[in-house]
DNA sequence: GTCTATATCAAGATAGAC
DNA sequence: GTCTATCTTGATATAGAC
């Protein structure tokens, strides 16, 4: 039972290999233009011993989601752990901010919406929408936990900030923010958060009537 | 000469008609999973025929945002001369739902930002080039404008907000919310119009000190 | 389970007649 | 400029030996 127990692991690590290899690859070009070639390559086995691990194309990368998600929960369980992190709007911006990092280390897979196969593959696959449905439970509830505390905006269906929050994870913003070159990434997650939570208006931007002077009370808590 | 003409008219129309099917097909799947078999039958021609008027897909695509960016030129130039919208956000927030409307609509090309042949291309067209550029330096305006005047928040980069502007163009989310079947397009629009402006929180999200009164004050103006 | 070699097919692009 | 028919490539997936 040694044997067969290091076996498993030597399989176990391979498969993390590839996994983490596919991630990054997603990462990179996106799931159209990740070739399973290059997967092969990039772990360095030939890629029928690929079919072997993982029969298909979308299983690679919804391996790479569970993998994604799985370290999403281990965040979030991390911040609910935060002392520090008391409201719940603080929480869901450390949330935001865990997943811009991720996405500015070039460890966020890109799948795009529109593949119809690759949707069909991931609504079947239980171990991610299992994990999809436990981190969306998660933060829907401090959502409206939020909401309830006046902290997010009441008047916004608790879905649209989810969706909202799960979009800026993966915006292009970013990225396009990192090739100017002129921001940390620090820095550029502080702005993004901030559009994300507070917009880009001056904080009267739907109020014309009152707006000048709640704009410069605003300005002074602003990063720099 | 009026033959001639009328030929040329022809001809235009047929491009018109060829651009018009790629930027639905480019719309509804994205410029991967388009293909160039696909066009042709749309548009009734044979693929050969396609290849007569535009050498390559990626001149196809860049056919497409050129249509679009005209059309936004289009629509910029009216928001300009429309008399009830004075102040530069307000004008800003116009272009929001115009763009937004476009997607609702079915007719936003999605084009990856990860293929690099494609993003070559676009780069070198002329044509594309020159009303991206020149969409964007009105726009800069307006937001420089609007800074200026304490509508948009001075201390994020112009850059910043013009591309938060852009991407919010083609947020997935449109297409979640749109999915669930609960709203209508308008309170969608409404909807992610306010949080691109105003944020998802509710005015104090990053000012722990004064919240809950401001949180109340502003929650009234907001849309039912 | 790993490899080499190959089947299969979809898709971009072109040849050549009309 | 339009067509039919074809070329060529690249990518998913598999066969079969070890």
């Amino acid at each position: 039972m040694a044997r067969l127990s290091f076996r498993e692991q030597v399989l176990r690590a391979r498969e993390d290999a590839i996994v983490e290899s596919v991630n990054r690859l997603l990462a990179e070009k996106g799931f159209d233009l990740m070739t399973v070639d290059e997967v092969a390559a990039d772990v360095g086995i030939a890629k029928a011993s690929l079919y072997k691990h993982f029969t298909s194309k979308e299983e690679l990368a919804a391996a790479a989601m569970v993998r994604l998600l799985d370290r999403a929960q281990a965040a979030i369980g991390e911040i609910a752990g935060d002392a520090s992190l008391k409201r719940p709007v603080d929480r869901l911006q450390a949330v935001a901010r865990w997943t811009m990092r991720v996405q500015l280390a070039g460890e966020m897979p890109a799948l795009p919406a529109q593949n119809s196969t690759l949707r069909a593959a991931l609504l079947a696959n239980r171990a991610y929408m299992d994990r999809l449905l436990g981190v969306s439970e998660q933060l829907g509830g401090w959502i409206t936990a939020a909401q309830a505390a006046g902290e997010i905006r009441p008047s916004l269906p608790p879905e649209v900030v989810l969706y909202t929050l799960f979009a800026r994870a993966c915006d292009p913003v970013l990225g396009m923010l990192k090739a100017t070159g002129q921001h940390s990434d620090d820095r550029i997650v502080e702005l993004l958060v901030g559009t994300c939570f507070e917009g880009v208006g001056a904080g009267a931007a739907a109020e014309p009537a009152a707006r000048s002077s709640a704009a410069g009370a605003r300005r002074a808590a602003e990063p720099a």
